[in-house]
DNA sequence: AGCCAGGGTCTAA
DNA sequence: TTAGACCATGGC
């Protein structure tokens, strides 16, 4: 089994400096709440549509019936607006300020998010590392099935979790990367390409055998 | 044409 | 506590 460094250093060498999901902290917790099992194109021709209504004080002047217009081509529209409502509404607590909620520790954030109705552990993580640069291994159904195809069998995500961090330095910026690299691999290689000897793990990987 | 997509919540056993 | 139903839409 590779380690944690390892599997970076591979993906890094195949793929190459990795990208950064948004600088923009509230689009992060809106797209990360819009890709909830969709596909991302559909993610961002609702946000590129609505840029000019994607400030969290446009968001909540709205009615909630509008914002379940502008987000259903992303499916699931009913739930999705009112977690993105109740989202920016906990973001309001803060003042829509990213410095103020920065200032609040870890796990406490992460409690608060995880408070919110809709907010799950992915989305949860996506928050902390890409909007506000807490160091929360994001994981996803990309990051538990390449371990998987990697000979590594946890019990839960929890477990995926710690195999990250528990090697790693606590680096949001490594992490987002991380997260980056994972989903590049999966679908510009892995879902494009399914078998392919420029796999960059193609020598310790389960479907090879 | 049917299946899946970067999930989360609720419920029945 | 856990597996399965449900939520909606678009793309292939």
């Amino acid at each position: 089994m590779l380690t944690a460094r390892e599997i970076y250093e591979r993906l890094l060498a195949a793929y190459g400096q990795p990208g950064w999901w948004s600088d923009d902290p509230y689009r992060v917790m809106v797209q990360s709440v819009l890709v909830q099992n969709t596909a991302w194109p559909s993610v961002l021709r609702v946000t590129q549509a609505a840029e000019a209504s994607l400030a969290p004080e446009r968001i909540l002047a709205m009615t909630p019936e509008a914002l379940k217009e502008l987000i259903r081509p992303c499916g699931f529209c009913t739930r999705k607006a009112e977690t993105i409502r109740r989202l920016t509404q906990w973001y309001a607590g803060y003042g829509f300020d990213v410095k103020r909620t920065q200032a609040c520790g870890q796990a406490q954030l992460r409690r608060e998010l995880l408070a919110v109705k809709g907010v799950g552990a992915e989305t949860a993580d996506v928050i902390l590392v890409y909007a506000l640069h807490k160091p929360s291994f994001v994981v996803d159904a990309y990051t538990r099935r390449l371990l998987r195809r990697l000979g590594f069998a946890p019990d839960d995500d929890d477990d995926v979790r710690s195999f990250f961090e528990a090697e790693l330095a606590p680096d949001a910026r490594l992490y987002g990367w991380y997260h980056w690299l994972i989903l590049t691999h999966s679908i510009e290689r892995c879902r494009k390409t399914p078998v392919c000897g420029a796999c960059p793990f193609y020598d310790v990987c389960q479907r090879n055998r």
